[in-house]
DNA sequence: GTCTATACATCGATAGAC
DNA sequence: GTCTATCGATGTATAGAC
């Protein structure tokens, strides 16, 4: 009888095996950037041999192509949840506050997201239309929410909200690449709470305010 | 009678192949990374043997760190160089707004800084003691100049000074990476003015007139 | 000191059995 | 479809002649 075909919840080998090649591809890359990882250490890490790993992407740049495709998807959902204002009651002073203090947390505990944006930049050089992806997957969609949201609030009278967006996801994302992913925070500790601060006051107009 | 030594302002022959070796390294580095890098591609762009270069430099990883080492004191040179306020007799806001300037066309027509910024980021995971290299050579003295010069001028009646900074210094580096290293200028054009005029209008409050 | 030649491991990719 | 076995090229590093 079981000669039907399988129901559309259940996956095939195949499937089964792509999505595990995917998984292991993803784990190499992210920890030894594209040229330190070898198609043995992938067809390891994800338990098949180095022919299926092969005959399912073809070659080493098309998996990691579709191994930086995934990711971004994967890294949007984030990115985008973190920029929904929790609370439509409170003061965009609050609003911003909330949102650049999530970010934060969020990108200082994920450190898959930091070896995302390593590898990103590391790879540019050689993969500039993996970079594309990062831009037109992330940070355009972050920043044209964000711009979207200050221009809902014309009382904060900014001259620019495109630039302002500029200025704060800037500061956000550096403050993130020298203090954890270049190791700066033993040498140039800075509280988070003082560069939201600062951004937010910036931004609000109330910078000079105790 | 030449049998005595050579005069101090010239290089013995070893000395000559140890600059080329370094030169030639640090272009391969620069343009393919680490991992990417072959000893017979650096011995070639330097026109010596791949043994000479052993000789030299012990193994690939601590030929990798001369680079980056050589690097980091050239850039040192080139950062604290855009720093220097042209003129004292300026306001705050046209001497910042210069100093911006200055630094995102630097970084703009400068590709051998973006490769290294590149390099330092992609290999911080693996080389997590050439990124404090970075942050102590560079990040370190450019922020601490720049706080130093905000402090100088209480006028400004900045709350937080060292955070003001890093909101600047990540304004303009991520904007280079993100319009220039990442290649997102035709998805996400900005003119450069824009950001420097918003951002200095920022730190001396004056983001709402125009 | 610097070279040519080479040792030995690992690379990306594929052929052929099942 | 997936495996084992293997190809030729290339990797880091070194030995030995000059």
């Amino acid at each position: 009888m079981n000669t039907t075909k399988i129901v559309s919840s259940e996956r095939s080998k195949s499937e089964i095996k792509t999505a595990a090649i995917l998984k292991g591809a993803m784990e190499e890359f992210l920890a030894n950037g594209y040229a330190a990882t070898s198609m043995d250490k992938v067809a390891k890490a994800a338990g098949v041999s180095k022919a299926t790993v092969y005959s399912h992407f073809g070659d080493k740049e098309s998996l990691f192509s579709a191994v930086i495709q995934d990711l971004a998807e994967d890294k949007f959902q984030t990115v985008i949840g973190l920029e929904k204002p929790q609370s439509l009651a409170e003061d965009p002073q609050t609003i911003l506050s909330g949102m650049a203090t999530r970010m934060l947390e969020n990108a200082k505990e994920d450190r898959a997201f930091q070896d995302f944006i390593r590898i990103i930049i590391g790879e540019s050089g050689r993969f500039p239309e993996l970079a594309k992806v990062y831009v037109n997957n992330l940070a355009k969609p972050a920043i044209e929410t964000l711009t979207r949201y200050l221009k809902s609030h014309p009382e904060l009278e900014l001259a620019d909200p495109e630039a302002t967006v500029r200025v704060m996801m800037g500061s956000l994302i550096y403050y993130v690449m020298l203090q954890e992913m270049l190791h700066g925070s033993e040498i140039l500790p800075l509280e988070s709470d003082r560069l939201v601060k600062t951004l937010t006051g910036m931004i609000t107009n109330k910078s000079k305010q105790s």
